[in-house]
DNA sequence: ACCCAGGGTCATA
DNA sequence: TATGACCATGGG
């Protein structure tokens, strides 16, 4: 089943190319970055961090001294404003309370795991984005995307809970920080571009990975998917 | 006029 | 433990 993960990582990367993720010109950007994009597009989650940035507010000091109305009017764009504020303001205020992002660096991958998700507003997919892409651990970020692929590609149920399905992930392909942070973004990639044909394949990025080729249903990983039950 | 996005919390059962 | 309501903007 390794090998399964790893070819379908090699479809992907052949596919889409590299990601560069995350995007984003400082650690504590990714890090807010990854608040604001909770189930919401990123493009909405670049609008509300450029008001950020016009308003020289992207720090922790400078979000956590703005005013309710102020800091939602900044994330207005991003949707979910009013709970958002409220996060990503416990957030900095939690990050100034420990001393930065530079002291917890230090910390051990499971303790600053369990620290994080003791912020509220900070899930375990929250947690892992901010574990993998602002402090390099070998963490997998498993997201709806994620159970749907490897669900229907047969590599796992789907269903598991997220510690049991991370762990599997992690187990499987070994820690490896730069593969896990191009896989999640791959995983991604492959939404917005759910498998349209490519010369390379002739059907989807998977190509004859997809279980389902020989109908030529595209391998969607989309909700809406679900509803149109076409593959095994 | 729908559908849904790079989720998480909280109240119920 | 497992559902369901709720949050809200913007692009397809």
């Amino acid at each position: 089943m390794k090998r399964r993960l790893r070819a379908v990582y090699r479809r992907l990367h052949a596919a889409h190319g590299p990601q560069h993720w995350w995007p984003g010109d400082t650690v504590f950007e990714i890090m807010a970055g990854a608040v604001l994009t909770q189930n919401t597009a990123w493009t909405n989650v670049e609008k509300a961090i450029a008001n950020l940035k016009r308003a020289k507010a992207l720090s922790p000091g400078s979000i956590a001294r703005a005013t309710h109305r102020e800091l939602a009017g900044w994330l207005k764009p991003s949707g979910y404003f009013n709970i958002k504020a409220k996060r990503l303001r416990a957030f900095c205020v939690w990050l100034l309370a420990q001393g930065g992002a530079r002291r917890l660096a230090r910390w051990s991958t499971p303790k600053l795991r369990e620290a994080l998700l003791s912020v509220h507003g900070i899930g375990p997919e929250t947690a892992d984005d901010i574990l993998l892409y602002a402090f390099q651990r070998p963490v997998f970020v498993i997201d709806a995307y994620t159970r749907r692929l490897f669900g229907r590609l047969g590599v796992v149920r789907g269903d598991e809970p997220y510690e049991v399905l991370r762990g599997e992930i992690e187990k499987r392909l070994g820690a490896d920080v730069p593969l896990f942070n191009e896989y999640h973004a791959l995983i991604v990639a492959h939404a917005k571009d759910v498998c349209r044909p490519k010369p390379r394949c002739g059907h989807c990025a998977l190509g004859s990975l997809c279980p389902s080729r020989s109908e030529s249903w595209l391998l969607q990983i989309h909700k809406s998917a679900d509803r149109n039950p076409r593959g095994n």
